[in-house]
DNA sequence: TTGACAAATGACACCGGTGTCATTATAATA
DNA sequence: TATTATAATGACACCGGTGTCATTTGTCAA
């Protein structure tokens, strides 16, 4: 059934032309040097036969498959939203992304690197993702990582600096002076919390300090551990909404009411954080834009192979919402 | 830098054998009849050389891209899970994932006509997406749909009607007589929860069954309706969890408390939603499952182009939380 | 040793584009 | 009108595989 697809030789005898001719005329309507008649005779052509050029013909011979590999780990909403993101800011450039997600239940390490070879295979022009490993330089293929910072590929990430240090700013205009902090640490962030807690002339109590799994049981664990602290902080920062969400679970099964007998303030903005109980105050990785970059980034590197590495920051805003109680009113 | 990829032809010279006979080789070494040593040759060279076929000249010969088209509308995790579990699924039978999200902010069928038509031209094998529409049929190419059922296409999705009565029964059976549900109408479940209300002499209350959006800001509208309500249900039945997770913070913007107040019976099993407040009960869409499913049809109909259309349902197990309170006890 | 037959390999056209270079048509110039 | 520059178009090899058919090599029986 199925009827052979159009191709140039079709158009190409449709308007008495070479398949050549026709070709530039498609690829290049505007400069092509084509008789105004003709531009106007492979139009119609194209349009009356439904001519979709092959992709695969094309990237044989062009080497480039306009096709970027988004590889990511398969735990959470956060690198699903990111990536759809992506897929769109990419998609704006032509681009198509290949998706693979790797399973962490067993051997995280091993599994992303399958699924990055398992992309390589379909010539993928570039990759983008969020962890530098070794297997990914020297294969001759681009590599951008997104949310954290190396030196040797190119590199968008959030400026978790500037986070760090707007959070205790915040907490403090809000009036808290007992400050945790929950993630996956060492982190920047991590850092940046201590030394702006030191400018701020803050005491650091190490208990409040939790290091663990940056996902949503990880915040649930933390928050368990600061509520059986007999001091209590009056504020946390958590590294991701997800974590967020565990506290807030951990805090209401204590009867433990947030905000009102402790505040969170978080980070990443995920489309769910607007519904959890309270809505999270939190700093917005806006993917949108990071997305973008990404893709800037990317076109960058296509044009300039051999340009050196750039890093690419941004600055979240911040999204008040419930979480985070005003202790000076 | 970058050096060229090795070809058949690097291999064949490498061996001193002729493209052909490489070529076949490689594709199938057990039975292509040729002598041990030469397929031992050739391996050694592949390895040596790092050869990796070019899937572009693969697909322009063989008119197969072993690409997927996955169609989604980009509005919550509901997709992104699924998106993400299918591309799982599609990987492990040698398919790649080509993800296009439509964005649903304005226009959304034109959206999605575009993102269908910019995947079609990457010569996809075939198309995965939830929602029929009369410009996917026709166009040679095959479309499998997540969730709904059609008649001229093969689809694969929940058992909704099951999903109904045993929802109403569940409820019955812990206490519950004054029963609402919320979704986007009209639809399989509504029927079924209706028709099993009346089976079970249950009174149907109309102000309790609420039509709107099915995300989250929907529920969120509707367990505002629900609470104005003179007469208030003692549960509500939403049609997915996000619905619930909106539900529930109009309900705690409102004092009252899920389940003690009002309970909610829910529908997807989200990755989050073992972190409201309280925890969702709800059934289980099974993503893993259902991805399998739609990558056996989807290689079922690839294999037999002209068999006649398949519909696949599965019954979605019980998750029970606490978003439910036992009347009874 | 020759012939017959199967096993192993090679030659080559093709898939649908791209890009270079040669060729032809058209217009401008001498 | 012949000459030349320039605009349009055509011819063709190539990208890296696949598949068909022809050819060579090897084995064994006559």
């Amino acid at each position: 059934m199925m009827k052979k697809p159009t191709t140039l030789q079709d158009i190409a005898d449709y308007c008495n032309l070479s398949k050549g001719m026709v070709g530039k005329v498609i690829r290049n309507p505007e400069q092509c040097k084509a008789s105004a008649r003709t531009r106007q005779l492979v139009a119609e052509a194209v349009q009356k036969l439904d001519y979709r050029p092959n992709f695969a013909a094309k990237a044989l011979t062009t080497r480039r498959t306009y096709c970027v590999g988004i590889l990511f780990p398969a735990v959470n909403s956060f690198y699903y939203e990111l990536g759809i993101k992506l897929d769109v800011a990419l998609a704006r450039h032509g681009y198509t992304s290949l998706f693979a997600y790797w399973d962490v239940s067993r051997n995280p390490l091993q599994a992303y690197q399958e699924v990055f070879e398992r992309i390589r295979l379909r010539n993928v022009d570039a990759v983008v993702t969020c962890q530098h490993e070794p297997f990914l330089i020297g294969k001759g293929i681009p590599v951008i990582i997104y949310g954290n910072e190396y030196q040797d590929v190119d590199c968008v990430f959030p400026n978790k600096k500037d986070f760090g240090v707007r959070a205790v700013q915040y907490l403090v205009k809000k009036g808290h002076r007992d400050i945790g902090c929950s993630g996956h640490f060492p982190d920047i962030r991590y850092q940046a919390i201590r030394e702006e807690m030191k400018r701020q002339d803050l005491e650091i109590n190490e208990e409040w300090f939790i290091g663990g799994s940056s996902y949503s049981h990880g915040g649930y664990e933390a928050m368990q551990r600061i509520l059986s602290c007999r001091h209590r902080p009056t504020a946390m920062i958590m590294h991701s909404d997800h974590m967020a969400s565990g506290a807030l679970l951990a805090a209401h099964e204590h009867g433990c009411r947030v905000p009102d007998d402790i505040s969170i303030l978080s980070y990443d903005n995920l489309n769910e954080s607007q519904y959890t109980i309270p809505p999270l105050t939190t700093f917005d990785q806006d993917f949108p834009q990071g997305a973008e970059l990404i893709a800037q980034v990317l076109l960058n590197r296509m044009d300039n192979p051999e340009s050196p590495f750039r890093k690419y920051s941004f600055k979240m805003p911040l999204i008040e919402r419930l979480s985070v109680k005003d202790l000076t009113s």
